[in-house]
DNA sequence: GATATATATTGACATCCTTCGATATACTGG
DNA sequence: CCAGTATATCGAAGGATGTCAATATATATC
């Protein structure tokens, strides 16, 4: 069974402890985080980190946007949304917004 | 890195196309579903579905209940919280129950 | 253009995951 | 106890994934 169902894509791109951990930050940031800030929250190596924000990034979880040398991130506008529609598909939960 | 965040552990095992097919079936149907109905949702054999169903009890997402020779499967009861849980500390939604 | 810094890509390796066939276990009914 | 059915476990094969060191690309500054 392949898995270009974008539902399953996203999961899988959430379903990683470095990249929730990304995803967490990002959450409880208010603005865009710069990639190097990431370098910190998990021990693992930049060339990894740019590894799993591209998983992140072409999953739809996040966008990115260039600033000089720096590349900022932030949760994608309809990462909510999506999530908020497999969770209804999976256990009838309301939908929020 | 390693994996023994149950938070974790519960979406690896959500992003699966099989795995979701079946919790899919689960949530569409009433009462519980019999292991053998899962054989049908997807082109597997009969050990993939049984080791799947085994990553999904062992994630917590679900729960199994014997009758005879029949295993009838379920929604784990704290599902919902849980998905509303990880999803409100991704992206701040809103706990719902 | 040269240097410095930030990020991405490549290639390699180890590990994990999905899948299956074969087999074992559990339960039912005769 | 035996035969039949449902489900689980085992062992192996193949593919996918996470990780890093080395290198490439992009941008800014001098």
């Amino acid at each position: 069974m392949k898995n270009t169902n974008p539902d399953v894509q996203l999961l899988q791109a959430i379903a990683d402890p470095v990249r929730i951990s990304i995803l967490r930050q990002l959450a409880s940031s208010p603005g865009s985080v710069c990639a190097c800030d990431f370098t910190e929250c998990c021990t693992v190596s930049q060339p990894t980190i740019s590894h799993h924000l591209k998983v992140l990034r072409e999953a739809g979880a996040v966008t990115s946007e260039r600033r000089g040398t720096f590349i900022y991130y932030a949760l994608s506008p309809d990462f909510a949304r999506r999530w908020t529609r497999i969770g209804a598909s999976l256990a009838g939960l309301v939908q929020v917004a």
